[in-house]
DNA sequence: GTCTTATTGCGAACAATTTGCAATAATGCT
DNA sequence: AGCATTATTGCAAATTGTTCGCAATAAGAC
């Protein structure tokens, strides 16, 4: 990550750090607002700042799930299921789903599920 | 439309006629503001109201393109790849690729694909 | 046509995200 | 290590997208 950063010019920051730190601990999609929560010690424009850098870098991955945009880190190309009661999210390994759709290049596709989990389906 | 309106005691009226007919027109997933430029003569509060409302009557769906939620009305069970550089959108049929996933009911997905079109990909 | 009440338009309120700018701190150089 | 350069931060203000409260309006039933 620090090589990735200085070779942009760019700087490794406490921030930065922080951000990424957070991310890789609770290995889940995660709001820029609860890593804010999550970090309290950095500016929630500067959570934003770090996100958006993260993702042009490709250290990052967003999604949406519902109504909110959730950030994560990839360990291994795969999707997420997320429960619309409670939020609980889990991985749902992807296969290559893809390789072309004729006519377009360079694809990048989200699968966004959601469902009732087992405590939630009454 | 009017049958299922009334079922429930809801009214069709002027604004509710606008927006399906726009999204029908158009045949493409469109943002709560682009549906409310097409028409110009409805409330952007109305607009949205009258989405969300389709939305919980099953007349149309939501999806989020990149930043932007955009709604559409479904002929047919499909997805939608759009061109991050124009924002091109096509259709792409769905086969019924999810029947359960152990764990969870109820099941929604959003299958979102975005590209470089031709035109776009130099 | 009249009555009832669902629905609208308007403006204000919100929440999430972005931006401007002076202060701060990471890196390269000596 | 100390200093200069400039990327980056924190803060506050601004923006954007969406929602809400409420009095005025208009669908639908009789």
């Amino acid at each position: 990550m620090r090589k990735l950063l200085q070779k942009a010019g760019l700087r490794l920051t406490l921030p930065r750090r922080l951000v990424m730190k957070t991310l890789e601990e609770m290995r889940a999609p995660m709001t820029a607002q609860e890593i804010y929560h999550h970090i309290s010690q950095v500016d929630l424009a500067s959570v934003y700042r770090t996100l958006h850098l993260f993702c042009r870098l490709g250290l990052v991955y967003k999604e949406s799930h519902g109504e909110e945009t959730r950030f994560y880190v990839a360990y291994s190309p795969h999707h997420h299921i997320t429960c619309r009661e409670c939020g609980q999210t889990e991985c749902v390994p992807c296969n290559h789903i893809l390789k072309t759709i004729k006519g377009f290049s360079d694809i990048e596709h989200q699968f966004i599920l959601t469902g009732l989990c087992q405590k939630c389906h009454h």
